[in-house]
RNA sequence: GCCUGAGUGGCGGAAUUGGUAUACGCGCACGACUCAAAAUCGUGUAGGUAAUCCCUGUGUGGGUUCGAGUCCCACCUCAGGCACCA
């Protein structure tokens, strides 16, 4: 008998696979286009992490059924190689980055292929290729001519490790998303993406996305959609006012001061009647040089100064009420400026007990007494007091009555803020810009406010990064190619003077927001994408990746698609159609990591067990959508099932006589179904372990060839390479993974008997073979005739019987 | 603090969505094969028990129901996300 050997099996159709272009379709004449789309790695690492194999494997399996159910599936697969990860990588193994790329790029692939992924291995994508790079430069030219680019000075996020600014969606709770060190607010001028224009759109359409619950709920999250009102205090005596930003306006009454933001614009119109103004300007500096986490450490304890000389009136009791500034208002959210309710509001209270400001009660309601001395704030609703025509109601009632009274505006806030995608790094594709110091001396520009900014001419892309000797992040403001002169020294498009190119690169994430709709165009060297193909193939079917990239790419990505949407260039506003995100493997019920050694090198268990085992192992640990741990003893269990499997191929192949069984059939028809089933909803642990029982029971009496194949086509998606080879045993033509996926027959699945559970007072007590669809009457007769459930009735008739059919009977005494 | 999930044998995990808890796999025990071991095959495997009897059992406490791993209330623990967003 032939013997598995799975190394050289997956070899010989990897190549084969390969040269016959099996997973290739044409892209131009499918009939049934499918994209299968899996989020591509960064190689970044010492190579191809088994967390990217898992998803890899999850993805490719439901890309091979969906293949196998008659679709041209298209299952790209490129490389993520821009951005700090890599160049971080770069810099710890001092190759310079364009050198390392390319190391790292055929160490991946290779990987990659001994996976045994249906990959279109001719349309790749790597971020870092000029060919690719020139049209993220030529998509940032589109939307800044659309207007969504701007650049600005603000406080922005500075990570002091990486030395670079971050998004906002890169800093995770306070600290740096890569390097997870803490980081800084500094006032820099950026280029931002106008993401919040697309706030609103960007959450209303996720409730009709087909995705992961939890990523939905992240970037709604993320998003942070308020509605309130903006209510106006007047400033005593001085013809200014201030707007404020609340969700809670029927709390209006109870607003005893005001606050504003160490950084309110106001501040320097109130200048001058501010008699305190040293102490104010000494408090603004000290929370500007106080760090984030000398804030958190503080334990968020409220600060501020009163602002003397001036008051502000509250619009309806019209009673006149200090103003303050404090860092627990937020710049950038709102107006920057909120009304301080003591009574409903537990910041609020803390900032009032600190400085022995009056609370005043305006809402009465549930268990919590108010009465002095005052423990907490009460944030529920309830009853109307001390709001003059107001008390009474109920607080909901209240909120838009109060508004409109004093003449409020009903508004929406967002939690969300511009995108900054400028970054001070060497490793990525440079911000197509061009300043002209002349032209913006004569206030002229592309852009209303922009004077001397103009977009690199169209035809002069891509701006290609220089391929310089020092691209350590300098660490100042300015990108390592701030220093190369070669570079930035250009002529202006439109006076052709003398003028400085932008230094910055784009952050990483640019790169990766629009990667699929340049997979299926890869061969187009004209457009980012063929308008034929794209109506084709996207948007994409289905997509697999991590949750972690929730509010990353893929709020990115669908920034990005809704904008180019609406300029004009692509006909769908939603890149994925379905989003589904895996689980995080972990390793003996740890994280992965690399100081605790457990990290598992996909590699070395190809070498041992073989891809096929490998593969299905990972599926088979745990819910894909879950994830779950892996353990070096588990694979065992699948490393047999293959085995066994091919025994009973071998004996298929060696024309054993078995007969016709019905008992077999079934069980094939269930297998069919439960598999079928499994995998349209990425239950692959449950799908294989349906295979094994079928296996188990096939082992017993033989199986018939016929049967067989259909068992085999079921495994395939899981351990392409062992199906394909028992395949071709049995002498079939072409190849398993292209052919039909087998249906299942309802009525076959139907027996004849079933098992009826006997049950008195609700305690299982016997189970009896019945045949199907008795009625409550024969059940009952049978039942009774049982020695456990007549020892358990102890002689007594029931009051009451309990008869589901084809079921249960439940005898109640 | 808030928002998500999730707590089931020695372990990874199943359970037709209110109807036989522990499928499948790992591990373990015993047996067969072998001079022996590995591999393989067979049998068993929730706990209490000698037991095919019985009792208990899905994080804890209560509830609804003929019947609860599944539904409701309260609590505990773990994982992930957000965090002064007014």
């Amino acid at each position: 008998m032939k013997k598995y050997d799975f190394t050289k099996i997956e070899k010989k159709w990897q190549a084969a696979w390969q040269k016959k272009k099996l997973y290739e379709p044409k892209l131009k004449a499918a009939q049934n286009p499918f994209y299968n789309l899996m989020m591509f790695p960064y190689p970044s690492a010492e190579g191809l992490h088994v967390g990217n194999m898992y998803a890899f494997t999850g993805a490719d399996i439901y890309g091979r059924f969906k293949r196998m159910n008659g679709y041209d599936v298209f299952e790209p697969i490129g490389l993520d190689g821009f951005g700090i990860h890599s160049e971080n990588y770069a810099l710890k193994t001092g190759t310079h980055p364009l050198k390392q790329s390319k190391i790292s790029e055929k160490r991946f692939y290779k990987q990659l292929e001994a996976l045994g992924n249906g990959f279109a291995w001719n349309e790749r994508v790597e971020t870092y290729d000029p060919e690719y790079y020139k049209w993220t430069q030529w998509i940032f030219i589109q939307m800044w001519k659309r207007g969504l680019v701007y650049r600005k000075k603000q406080p922005v996020n500075w990570c002091p490790s990486c030395k670079t600014v971050l998004a906002d969606e890169q800093v995770i709770s306070e600290k740096c998303e890569r390097c997870s060190s803490v980081v800084f607010k500094k006032d820099l001028e950026q280029w931002f993406f106008r993401i919040t224009d697309y706030a609103d759109r960007l959450l209303h359409n996720l409730e009709h996305l087909d995705w992961s619950e939890r990523v939905k709920i992240a970037q709604k999250n993320w998003i942070g959609k308020s509605e309130g009102a903006e209510i106006n205090f007047a400033i005593s005596d001085f013809p200014h006012i201030i707007k404020v930003f609340t969700t809670r306006p029927e709390t209006l009454y109870g607003a005893t001061y005001v606050v504003l933001a160490p950084e309110n614009e106001l501040l320097k119109t109130l200048k001058s009647k501010i008699l305190n103004f040293g102490e104010v300007k000494k408090y603004i500096e000290s929370v500007s040089e106080r760090s984030d986490e000398e804030r958190a450490m503080s334990g968020r304890e409220k600060t501020g100064v009163k602002l003397e000389g001036v008051v502000a009136i509250n619009p309806a009791s019209g009673d006149g009420i200090p103003i303050f500034i404090s860092d627990y208002v937020l710049s950038g959210y709102g107006t920057g400026a909120v009304m301080g309710v003591p009574a409903h509001d537990d910041r609020d209270f803390e900032f009032a007990k600190k400085f022995k400001l009056p609370v005043k009660i305006v809402i009465q309601g549930g268990d919590v007494k108010l009465e002095e001395p005052f423990r907490e704030a009460y944030e529920a609703h309830g009853t109307m007091v001390n709001s003059e025509n107001f008390d009474g109601m109920k607080s909901e009632d209240a909120k838009w009555e109060i508004v409109k009274s004093i003449g409020g505006e009903r508004k929406m806030q967002f939690r969300i803020r511009d995108w900054l995608v400028s970054r001070q790094r060497y490793w990525s594709a440079p911000i197509p810009m061009i300043f002209c110091e002349s032209c913006a001396f004569d206030g002229v520009g592309e852009q209303k406010d922009m004077p001397g900014w103009f977009a690199v001419p169209e035809k002069d892309l891509p701006v290609k990064l220089p391929n310089v000797k020092e691209f350590r992040p300098l660490g100042g403001e300015e990108s390592p190619l701030a220093s190369v002169k070669s570079f930035y020294v250009t002529k202006c498009p439109r006076c052709g003077k003398k003028a400085r190119r932008e230094t910055d690169v784009s952050d990483t994430f640019l790169d990766s927001a629009w990667y699929f709709l340049r997979y299926p165009s890869t061969k187009e060297k004209k457009v980012a994408w063929n308008e034929e193909i794209t109506k084709k193939w996207l948007p994409v079917n289905m997509y697999i990746g991590g949750a972690e990239h929730s509010v990353l790419h893929l709020l990115y990505s669908r920034f990005l698609t809704m904008a180019l949407s609406d300029i004009g260039l692509i006909s769908f506003e939603e890149p994925f159609t379905k989003f589904r995100a895996h689980g995080l493997l972990i390793k003996d019920g740890a994280k992965m990591s690399k100081s605790k050694g457990n990290v598992i090198n996909p590699d070395e268990y190809v070498k041992r067990f073989g891809a096929d085992a490998l593969r299905m192992y990972l599926m088979f640990l745990a819910p894909f959508e879950q994830g779950g741990d892996f353990r070096d003893a588990g694979i065992l269990g699948i490393t047999r099932f293959l085995e066994r499997t091919w025994k009973l191929g071998m004996r298929v192949g060696a024309k054993e006589k078995v007969k016709r069984d019905e008992n077999r059939e079934r069980a094939l028809h269930k297998t069919v179904k439960k598999v079928t089933e499994d995998i349209e909803s990425l239950q692959y642990n449950t799908a294989i372990s349906a295979l094994m029982v079928f296996l188990n029971e096939a082992e017993k009496n033989g199986i018939s060839r016929k049967e067989f194949e259909t068992f085999l086509k079921l495994i395939a998606p899981f351990a392409p390479h062992i199906t394909e080879e028992l395949w071709s045993e049995l002498k079939n033509k072409g190849s398993i993974h292209v052919a039909k996926w087998p249906s299942f027959d309802p009525e076959k699945l139907i027996e004849d008997t079933f098992e009826l559970a006997v049950q008195v007072n609700g305690k299982f007590r016997a189970r009896i073979t019945a045949p199907l669809g008795i009625s409550e009457a024969e059940a009952k007769t049978i039942a009774m005739q049982e020695k456990a459930v007549a020892g358990a009735l102890a002689g007594k008739e029931p009051q009451k019987v309990i008869f589901v059919e084809d079921r249960l009977i439940n005898f109640v005494l």
